[in-house]
DNA sequence: GTACTGGAAAGATCAGACCATTCAGATATA
DNA sequence: TATATCTGAATGGTCTGATCTTTCCAGTAC
């Protein structure tokens, strides 16, 4: 007899993984497991060949995969191969910058969430013990904010500045994200301060930093965080109007 | 007579394109340009390869990397091949936690970033004009707690809140890094939450969610996200307990 | 009209070849 | 002896061609 089968649920097309997507995954547990330690040379296409059981054609699409990830890198020549690397948030960023693209999200968007991310940092900075010390050292950064340097400079400080920021500030996940943004609107951010310079030397910069800083010395983070965000939004009115209606799609040179 | 080079800087290796990732760059530009449109096919291997002018390994790496960011699905078969697919957060998901397991950041670390979008949100919902109409539909969300469900529908139950909740502050960028961070802690999320349900029927959760909607309704953003994170903060006692000291490596099955 | 079946279309994988790059050691030269 | 150059081996980059597997569609039998 026939048992009659089961009614079954609308159909799910199941992803049966090709053998690329096989061995790029085997070698990326290897990485993120610290098995092949980062800078370490992984066997010769040859030798990896025969490990996986897989003809070159197949290894290379998994090599392909693993660069786009920056997880490797490939050198030809003697002494050449792959090499695991250390990936950064550029990669991180460009598919967030693609998810953006896609829902048209507007510049004036992502500078907005950016801005509402220091101020949390500045919270978790003044819960911290050695605030005082953090504080005087961020300002040490912006010290270097003397005037009549050019705008590429200036971005670098604003860079360490925040990479410090949000590193003192010990959340190392909101620092990552924090990064990624700054990514995605890197090109536009530099667009942003070298217009700036068109503006105004901007003197009082410095003290909305300090009189911040000294709030976070203090452990009184909500008010600096207050502060903080009440003066970003001056400065964002300013940037919207530069940035109205634009979306990354605009902006993106698209990795071309 | 031969002229003395001018002194280099420590050399900066430069990245030599290779083929499959110039193929796969145009393609990806098309997609997101929308020249294709979200499930539209692509022209067949064959066409491609005499388009491009590249052989069929080339194609098929450039494939397979679109592939890995879930830009195209293939097929095989008659009226196979690849069509443009909508990327959605668990790629950039996918690579965010690989960067932290690199970091080793701890799980706390990610809950505790996660716990901080939310008051962002609230913020932002209290200066729409809608926040009225946008706190009613929220509340509603919350009505589907009742008690006797399971862990699993719980979740889905506050996945549509914060979806709904982002998606009603109206800023797309922190819509999508906080559906970021919550898939890369989707499997502990559940975990939580089934904890919980041995921890009490929590019926109070409900009597929070509703005061902050109030807040959020009368326009009094900052109280409600001050309210909000109080609260959660007292959850989060409990949840770093059971996730102290562990890293995201030792929560992923990594991609297994 | 329904069920089965054969073929065509298209990707998945492999095998082998040849080219290009890089480095190290050998060689030649000052 | 020291330095510059050459040469070859190692290794990835790319191509050509072939075979296997999956999938759909149309034709055929009942």
């Amino acid at each position: 007899m026939t048992t009659s089968a089961p009614p079954l649920s609308p159909a799910e097309p199941v992803h049966v993984p090709k053998t690329a997507e096989v061995v790029a995954q085997a070698i990326r547990n290897q990485i993120v497991r610290g098995e092949i330690l980062e800078g370490a040379a992984l066997p010769s296409e040859a030798e990896l060949m025969v490990h996986f059981g897989v003809s070159r054609p197949s290894l290379r699409e998994a090599f392909r995969i693993l660069e786009s990830e920056k997880l490797i890198t490939v050198r030809r020549g003697s002494r050449g191969g792959a090499r695991a690397t250390r990936p950064d948030v550029s990669v991180a960023a460009r598919y967030l910058g693609l998810l953006m693209q896609f829902d048209e999200v507007m510049l004036s968007d992502v500078f907005e969430a950016r801005s509402m991310f220091e101020p949390l940092a500045l919270r978790l900075l003044a819960r911290r013990e050695n605030r005082v010390e953090a504080a005087q050292s961020l300002m040490l950064i912006i010290d270097e904010l003397v005037p009549g340097i050019d705008a590429r400079t200036r971005m670098d400080v604003w860079s360490r500045f925040y990479v410090e920021l949000f590193n003192l500030a010990g959340n190392k996940t909101l620092q990552l994200l924090y990064g990624t943004l700054t990514e995605v609107v890197r090109h536009e951010l530099l667009d942003a301060l070298v217009q700036q310079d068109a503006d105004s030397r901007n003197p009082n910069w410095k003290k909305t930093i300090i009189k911040a800083m000294n709030l976070v010395a203090d452990g009184r983070g909500d008010e600096a965080a207050d502060y903080w965000m009440r003066q970003m939004l001056l400065l964002e009115a300013k940037v919207q109007q530069a940035h109205q209606r634009r979306t990354l799609i605009d902006a993106t040179v698209a990795f071309a």
